[in-house]
DNA sequence: CGCTTCATTGATCAGCTTCAACTGACGTGG
DNA sequence: CCACGTCAGTTGAAGCTGATCAATGAAGCG
């Protein structure tokens, strides 16, 4: 069964692509479901694919050889990951975890030359794609360099809600569970010192939690939180 | 005057190209000159060239909103740097400044787009700096997350001397000027706690270091510094 | 229902920053 | 060429942020 060009041809990686390209792109791609918990791939594995989130969330993790763990990022719906292939890579460099069930798109690397010269677009926002993830992860070094924990803890949640949001009646929620551990992986915190300021937080009525939720009732009193502006 | 082949051959930039690819290539280039100090570009500013450091030592140093600044790398000879056109930015994320006198090569963005089907090896090579360049940050964002501060420090130092080190008759010597301050914008550190830690390991006999200077003596004990099984 | 996972909260403490003062090296202009 | 100003580095003292240790509670799951 072939997939259909109208799950893809909105996402920012077929940006600039003709119908015909799409199809062509499509061709050597394979869909699959991964559950809750599953890893989409493995850190230090060889790669062999890479692949495109069509639904759910993947948490990106890298563990060091001590047993730490640390989020690089968290991939949302649309987006292209584990494109080692992309960046001369031989295995990867982190480990994929469905956060919740997903739908992921995958394509052998052995049709990466291919796609290259068939849809020169595909490739370029690939390229763009890891450009603007390196910008990302530079400005995390930064703010683990120069800010509180408190500061880049709100900023997290802030970029969570404005990637991830869902709009309720209380708010914006995190589309997917996270736990507080989970946030001090993406912070260079721990568990106990997200629980502390988000109960405080709570009690400024600026987010409403529970388990493996997060919704920020204040938006605007976070980023204030983030930027360190707040009057206390 | 064209620029001769032989400076670049060797390059990892130009792995893989032909003589007459590398002329090509060469074709758009211009060298020039920047003073120790000087700014190679500028955080912000408008990227209109990219560029290849012949010689010299480059540092790119992102400045916050509030004045903090953060270096995110050293450029050392061979590189490419200021690549915003492969990621496809507007502006540069970051300014460069020459550590030492430099000499660079520089090509308009303009000529981007015939250097890629002129010679795909050339843009390949630049995306595969960019995917080094990502991992080497995402490492950053790990080692500050968790390891402390002298383990980051010893390690920032290491890593000075591998990719920039000269042999001395004293052992290893990072190969431009270099102070407390830096090595602290490096490892979200201050320059206090550099200049205590690198006392202590030079009461231990592990460097030798001055003004603006930084020898490593023992290499190894260093190493052990920064995973953090030294026995004290 | 019992077990596991996730969250909360108090108490303690240390690693590192901050503040402060001082020293020595460099270079530059009179 | 020397005096002085600036820059880089050192080191002590104090204090705070955030980690660590510990115990308890609540929610979900098999």
């Amino acid at each position: 069964m072939p997939l259909n060009r109208s799950l893809v041809s909105g996402l920012p990686a077929f940006a600039g692509l003709s119908g015909d390209d799409v199809d062509a792109v499509l061709a050597t791609a394979r869909s699959s479901r991964f559950p809750k918990d599953s890893e989409v791939f493995s850190q230090d594995e060889e790669a062999a694919q890479f692949f495109l989130l069509l639904s759910g969330h993947i948490r990106v993790v890298r563990t060091t050889p001590e047993g730490d763990q640390v989020i690089a990022r968290y991939i949302n719906e649309g987006e292209l990951f584990g494109i080692a292939i992309a960046m001369g890579q031989v295995t990867y460099p982190a480990t994929a975890v469905a956060a919740v069930d997903c739908v992921v798109l995958s394509w052998p690397n052995a049709a990466w030359p291919g796609l290259q010269s068939r849809a020169p677009a595909f490739g370029a926002n690939a390229y763009q794609t890891i450009g603007a993830r390196l910008q990302d992860t530079q400005s995390r070094v930064v703010e683990m360099s120069t800010r509180q924990v408190e500061q880049r803890i709100a900023g997290a949640v802030m970029r969570l809600v404005q990637q991830s949001g869902r709009k309720t009646e209380e708010g914006v929620e995190i589309d997917f569970p996270i736990t507080r551990q989970d946030i001090a992986e993406m912070t260079g915190s721990t568990l106990h010192t997200v629980s502390r300021l988000m109960s405080a937080w709570e009690d400024e009525g600026i987010v409403k939690s529970g388990r493996q939720k997060v919704t920020v009732t204040d938006p605007h009193a976070l980023m204030l939180v983030a930027e360190n502006r707040r009057k206390k």
